[in-house]
DNA sequence: CGTATTGTTTTGCC
DNA sequence: GGGCAAAACAATAC
């Protein structure tokens, strides 16, 4: 579920209603998911510190406090729900904290985050800064920032003999793009997602470039996409789901040409592409 | 029952 | 050691 506009989407209600706010309980249901980490680590290095900063890098979830770092990846089916204690959620009826939800933080303005993952793909670590900026280095440059150039996707695609649909996957390459908008972003740039990285040139290094940008800033602004549950922590739902051109509208007519949209597993996923559109 | 699922890490091969 | 592809991780929905 989570790439980066859902990330974002997440990042700024938290980063509007939690900046400040000094994480005064936590409750620590499973510990899968903490890389190792012991719960009294964890209790001892997050209570009564301070949310300084809500960033985000790639997917990651990024809360800096006084002196470390708690860092958290969603994986596929991560999310955070801000709520008073033992209410009835919204959009969906179940129970919190319910048997998905693996960690819970009280604030000092009322509320909890409750962090739930039934697919328990998620991440949570509590780093010093070393131990975060190592980890963060070994990610690509942000779609969205300065250091990612037309110049820079090119010359990391060279000598890549990889599909560009396993290419975008990879986190090093550019951070935060899943397989939603890999696919959509491939589709913008009439790319066929089968290419292999080293084949595309210049010019359309650059289509695929701008497809990036354009893909991401749409669905940042629509809130992020809701397939099948994602929602954000006041649990509203996106909106970029009424907007994607391929992703999920297989053997449905291409926007463009009128041509049935393919999906077939490439890079070990789900590949959805305009068989007439995309050319490698 | 089998298949599919929005992500990353590990494993093994070249 | 690097790049690549497949497997593994876990739970749920159809």
């Amino acid at each position: 579920m989570p790439e980066l506009p859902e990330v974002e989407a997440i990042r700024r209600v938290l980063s509007k209603d939690t900046t400040g706010c000094k994480i005064t309980k936590v409750f620590l249901r499973k510990t899968r998911m903490m890389r190792g980490q012991s719960i009294l680590f964890f209790k001892k290095g997050l209570t009564n510190r301070h949310i300084l900063k809500v960033a985000r890098r790639g997917k990651y979830l990024i809360f800096r406090l006084e002196d470390n770092t708690f860092l958290v990846h969603l994986g596929m089916s991560g999310q955070i729900i801000s709520i008073s204690e033992n209410k009835i959620t919204g959009s969906r009826s179940f129970f919190l904290p319910d048997k998905h939800t693996h960690l819970i933080l009280w604030l000092n303005n009322g509320k909890a985050l409750y962090f739930r993952d039934p697919r328990m793909f998620g991440r949570y670590m509590l780093l010093n800064s070393k131990e975060e900026s190592i980890l963060l280095s070994k990610l690509g440059p942000e779609p969205l920032g300065a250091l990612f150039t037309p110049a820079c996707l090119y010359q990391n695609l060279q000598g890549r003999t990889a599909s560009i649909k396993a290419l975008l996957l990879n986190q090093k390459i550019v951070a935060g793009l899943g397989n939603i908008y890999v696919d959509e972003s491939l589709f913008r740039a009439g790319i066929h997602p089968a290419t292999l990285g080293d084949r595309i040139s210049k010019k359309h290094t650059k289509d695929l470039y701008e497809s990036i940008k354009s893909v991401l800033t749409e669905a940042v602004n629509a809130g992020g996409t809701s397939i099948s549950d994602f929602q954000d922590p006041k649990q509203r739902t996106g909106n970029f789901q009424h907007y994607l051109q391929v992703y999920g509208r297989k053997g449905k007519a291409c926007i463009l040409c009128g041509t049935p949209i393919i999906k077939e597993v490439l890079a070990q996923r789900g590949t959805h592409w305009c068989p007439k559109c995309q050319k490698y």
